[in-house]
DNA sequence: TGAAATGTTGGGGCG
DNA sequence: ACGCCCCAACATTTC
């Protein structure tokens, strides 16, 4: 490795999903450097062999990176946004500023990998050192292993050993002033403008419920985190699993894309409660940090298994029968179903690009199980419409509710959308909330309008059919139906 | 981080 | 007073 301060030029800080100032070790260490910094931002747009990024998640990237641009002004820095390859960019626009080092937060994809190994090689052949560190995880894959050193494929195990490795190290502090390195015109390859990146809907412009749900950026995130543990987080271990209360942290878009990092939530979860000034009981802490701790697992599962989007983790699935049903798929993705608490989960996803953890839980067991539809087609809905869409949590999560994935839901639990509703939004709140054609009717039948009594629909305004769709399957008959199905699972290979 | 079917138990009605 | 039956309520097992 060469010296960074053998060059004149600056050290490049390249942001990826680690959009923020504070608690980012590529940043620290190049400010601390005292050399100037050159922040830069390379948009692939899927170039380099990466998965083009959904929707609802170009919607909130766009925001993060004004935010983050905003941040690095405010310190003294700018942000240098380009389109194209990174692998072609990166050492180029090393070369053009003469640049000393160039540092970076660590990704776990298999694409995402290949493309640092393939800069990092680039520099080094131009005598640019490179150095990659940990800003998005707690534990990196690799330091959590079996007594034999492997993998760990279940949860609590691995949870228990990262944790008997030591606790997360303190977040670093967000530098107050950073010298940057002015972007001199006409120096190629040319940075753009964020616009013209077209991250943001403009044509029908659907982000309106996203705008109203959400602000994007490190500050949003601290906010968010703040509120959470100042008083939200108080009861969590048990309200966790309810959507209709704002019970959960709902930091997973800040966490995708490095507005926060894990380190800030553990360490700050841990100050607040020590401090009094959160009420909330170890336990809720507690639950709330293994729910951290699942989104580690999932990037250890990812990265030992670089094809878990796409590849059943356990091969036995490979022989089941999913079946093609678009009209079944395009009424779940609309929130058509006839079962109120799965079209409610859809529409909230559709508006707000989020969806409660309990609620993706029904809606995943409801395409897996009712309509026997690929799990991977509703991974690839969730990674469209999603502005949490996390390439480990979400095939991790998709892979646990079909029962393919490690330490997956055994084949059998499938969820009754009546049970769960009436279990967890108990008053219809989030019902009624989100699929208003059937607020109306009484409590005892918001679940199952089916059910209902003709007077009961007649007062509620409701034409079953019309108004609001019956149910495009009968429960029963479907959950018969998939544990058929899954049963021919036993024989084969 | 299920649901449904089946089994068991125990209180109360009643002959 | 006693046994029998019914059936919640809870526990276990099966899918």
């Amino acid at each position: 490795m060469t010296s960074p301060s053998s060059a004149a030029g600056p050290i490049i800080v390249w942001f990826r999903d680690d959009l923020r100032l504070s608690d980012n070790p590529a940043l620290r260490k190049a400010v601390d450097s005292g050399a100037p910094v050159l922040c830069i931002y390379v948009f692939d747009d899927g170039l380099d062999g990466q998965r083009p990024l959904g929707a609802a998640s170009k919607w909130w990237l766009h925001g993060s990176l004004e935010h983050l641009a905003g941040e690095l002004e405010k310190a003294g820095a700018s942000l240098e946004v380009f389109k194209g390859s990174a692998i072609d960019f990166v050492p180029r626009i090393a070369k053009a500023v003469g640049a000393g080092a160039v540092y970076w937060n660590r990704r776990y994809t298999e694409a995402g990998i290949a493309v640092d190994k393939a800069v990092k090689q680039a520099l080094r052949e131009t005598d640019v050192a490179a150095e990659s560190f940990n800003g998005h995880l707690l534990y990196e894959p690799w330091e959590v292993t079996t007594k034999a050193g492997d993998p760990v494929k279940v949860f609590t195990p691995f949870w228990r050993a990262a944790r008997a490795t030591g606790d997360p190290a303190r977040p670093l502090p967000r530098p107050r002033t950073i010298e940057g390195w002015p972007w001199k015109k006409g120096t190629s390859p040319a940075p753009v403008k964020l616009a013209s990146l077209e991250l943001e809907p403009t044509k029908p412009d659907w982000a309106g419920g996203m705008r109203d749900a959400w602000t994007r950026g490190e500050a949003g995130a601290q906010e968010r985190l703040s509120t959470f543990l100042d008083s939200e987080m108080k009861g969590y271990a048990d309200n966790r699993n309810r959507p209709d209360m704002a019970s959960t942290s709902r930091l997973s878009p800040y966490l995708r894309f490095g507005e926060i990092s894990p380190r800030q939530v553990w360490h700050a979860g841990h100050a607040a409660l020590e401090s009094g000034r959160s009420d909330a009981g170890r336990d809720d802490l507690d639950k709330f940090l293994s729910e951290i701790g699942w989104r580690e697992f999932s990037y250890h599962l990812l990265f030992y298994n670089p094809d878990l989007a796409r590849r059943n983790f356990n091969a036995r699935f490979d022989a089941f029968p999913w079946k093609t049903d678009s009209r079944a798929l395009s009424a779940w993705e609309k929130g058509m179903t006839g079962y109120p608490i799965v079209d409610a989960g859809l529409r909230q996803l559709w508006t707000t690009g989020w969806m409660h953890n309990r609620v993706r839980m029904i809606v995943a067991s409801f395409l897996i199980k009712h309509l026997m539809l690929d799990w991977r087609v509703g991974e690839a809905w969730f990674w469209d419409t999603l502005v949490d869409a996390d390439p480990a949590n979400n095939a991790a999560s998709w892979q646990w509710v079909a029962g393919s994935g490690a330490d997956a839901a055994p084949y059998f639990r499938i969820f009754n959308p009546i049970g769960q509703g009436e279990k967890f939004d108990p008053k219809g709140d989030y019902v009624r909330q989100w699929v208003p054609e059937i607020a109306m009717l009484p409590d005892r039948v918001l679940h199952s309008p089916w059910t209902a009594a003709p007077h009961d629909l007649r007062r509620a305004n409701i034409e079953l059919g019309k108004t609001y769709p019956k149910p495009i399957v009968d429960h029963d008959d479907a959950r018969a139906r998939a544990l058929k199905a899954f049963e021919t699972l036993k024989s084969a290979a």
